[in-house]
DNA sequence: TTCTAAACTTGAGTCAATTCTGTTTTTATG
DNA sequence: CATAAAAACAGAATTGACTCAAGTTTAGAA
């Protein structure tokens, strides 16, 4: 049951999903009509439906691509953080920063966010909740290289500590992309402020 | 230009947040159509869109009050906080939380956070963040309130910690109200544990 | 009172996401 | 090959939020 219908399902994938960033892109989500991008990717407009729940859901396997790079990036910072646990967390987070609006418009964030908190057990919602415990995950697996290394505090509860920091900056992120004046470099240094009172209590 | 037409108007106000309200609870916010809203606030569809400009305003109209009975309550405690920081920080955020389901229903929630982000420019995406920044501004206050009794270091940023607190808890909030099953008690004790990394850092 | 501008109300009409149903393509079998 | 079942496709029909042009009511001036 594979063969050329599999190879034809893969590319109509791929043709969906590269005309809604285009669409979505140049005239917003809103703006990108599903008919447009059905025409664009030269299928019906049914055969979205086939493939995608609705339009959350494209959005969403484009955000997913997103997560996922970032999520890599941040792997090479865990591996061999920087030798202090306030330069530790500003790379890493910096990075997670840095990086979000590389594919992404600011309106392409608010509607995923919005979708994953409306729908939190369609495909996306689901999908955008996992994307968000990786990130956690991370940050976690950050403070556990810190504290072996014996730049942190072993008494802390690390994995409390990792939500905590995790929370905190995702809201500041939130924030952000909610207005289009704020600037990268000012959400970062906020964080940085407010990690400050954190990295006083557990660095040793 | 008051008088019979001020009346008119502000009972046609209350009749659509009534209906909408019971709607809202009854159908869940999707499914309670514009239409019946306005049969059952006895005025047209064209009027509801003269009063609020869209349905999440509508929406928004109801969380506003949720929320602000929550800002009252929560004086009293900076008023008259407990004497210790993880006791004082417990019992605002404890009044926040126990508070949030009164009127609203989980499902209420994840659409007014989502409309919030969705459309931060809209009147009520604009109310929304004036809510959290006073709940911010709450947490601040007693903070505050607790330095100037010398129950916390005065050397600790208080409106940074404040933010933090806040942004931490909203964020554990959201988490909560995207799932059914999730429950007060444990959000509670999830957040008392994350908060306690913080009171280490600023009990005196 | 009568009249007029301003403010309101109305509900039919528009628009775009989503659903539905009949048709076509692919796969697997005799 | 021929063919029947399964899977996928197409696009017309539905649905529900939102708009708009026309009609109605109110407030205040003459």
């Amino acid at each position: 049951m594979s063969g050329l219908r599999a190879r034809q399902k893969a590319d109509r994938h791929r043709r969906i999903i590269e005309a809604a960033a285009e669409l979505f892109r140049d005239a917003g989500y809103e703006g990108a009509k599903i008919e447009t991008i059905a025409a664009q990717a030269e299928v019906s407009v049914g055969t979205i439906y086939n493939y995608y729940q609705n339009k959350g859901d494209i959005l969403g396997a484009i955000v997913s691509m997103e997560v996922n790079e970032v999520l890599n990036a941040g792997r090479g910072v865990v591996a061999n953080p920087p030798a202090n646990v306030s330069d530790a967390l500003d790379t890493l987070l910096g990075i997670y920063i840095e990086h979000s609006l590389h594919y992404l418009s600011k309106e392409m964030w608010r509607q995923a966010m919005a979708i994953s908190t409306q729908l939190p057990d369609s495909p996306f919602g689901q999908a955008y909740s996992a994307l968000d415990l990786a990130l956690t995950e991370q940050i976690r697996a950050l403070i556990a290289r810190l504290q072996a290394l014996g730049l942190a505090r072993r008494d802390i509860d690390g994995p409390v500590l990792g939500e905590l920091i995790f929370n905190n900056m995702n809201m500041m992120f939130i924030e952000f992309v909610k207005r289009d004046a704020a600037g990268i470099a000012e959400l970062r240094a906020a964080i940085r402020r407010q990690n400050r009172i954190l990295v006083a209590a557990i660095a040793v």
